[in-house]
DNA sequence: TATAGTGTAATAGGAAGCTAATACACTAGG
DNA sequence: CCTAGTGTATTAGCTTCCTATTACACTATA
């Protein structure tokens, strides 16, 4: 994986697990990856995915049982509780940022839409060759 | 200061003089606080805000002078070259993490916005009070 | 020219994160 | 019962970041 290296390792795998489970990818109840297997995708130790699994485990976003492997809870109010999370979080990041740069409400708005549209254009124009 | 202790105190306090300086608080060429000041009321080691501006100064955004102090570049171009970098950096952030969320271009845009007013009528509250 | 204010460098020590390696605990299935 | 697949724990060693401390280099000015 490509990871930041200002941010501990640890902590990326368990925002990408999230970000599968709250995209779906990884539905309620579901059997993750077995954890030598995610290290060998991850290109990384065994004990650093095991650091981001007790922490998921703490959360309650997953569950594991020994021998048998790890799962994304089948409660279904946690997982929507951990998307609003991250979506405000982010959301707020952003905002808090841009804010500071003295960029007012609408400055940030306009910026976003414009990001968005400059993006869909170039899509477009990739797409064409 | 508060900072995240996922990421380096040198990199959070290179951010945050960065963002000074985009809003135009640290004007170009004027005189940064001394180190030791910064230290002290960063509430960090010298040799973290050195750290800090080092990198600052291989960027060409801090010029240092021995025995006068640290001043903010008088090219204006590096200045705003910075500014965008920085505010299509974090729309890039928040634009992919929310796709990774299967959160479509039209929902981002709604979210935010979303954000914003609620954002706003809280602020509106608070102050009647 | 002395002194206060500034940047810079270097050392030592501690904490956190990562890797590597090994071992142990439990489950499912032949 | 044995074995393969799984989670968990422990130890040792390395690197990065941070602190504390001391020292040195340069500038401005009284």
């Amino acid at each position: 994986m490509n990871f930041d290296d200002k941010v501990p390792i640890y902590y990326q795998i368990k925002t990408v697990i999230y970000d599968r489970i709250i995209a779906g990818e990884l539905a309620p109840g579901e059997k993750l990856p077995a954890v030598r297997q995610l290290a060998v995708s991850l290109t990384v130790n065994v004990n650093t995915v095991q650091r981001a699994l007790r922490e998921m485990i703490e959360e309650g976003v997953v569950t594991s049982q020994r021998g048998r492997g790890n799962f994304v809870t089948t409660d279904t109010n946690v997982i929507e509780t951990l998307r609003q999370d991250l979506i405000t979080r982010n959301l707020k990041q952003l905002y808090e940022r841009l804010h500071r740069l003295n960029i007012d409400d609408q400055e940030i708005i306009n910026e976003l839409v414009t990001y968005i549209e400059r993006r869909a254009r170039q899509n477009e124009s990739n797409g064409k060759n």
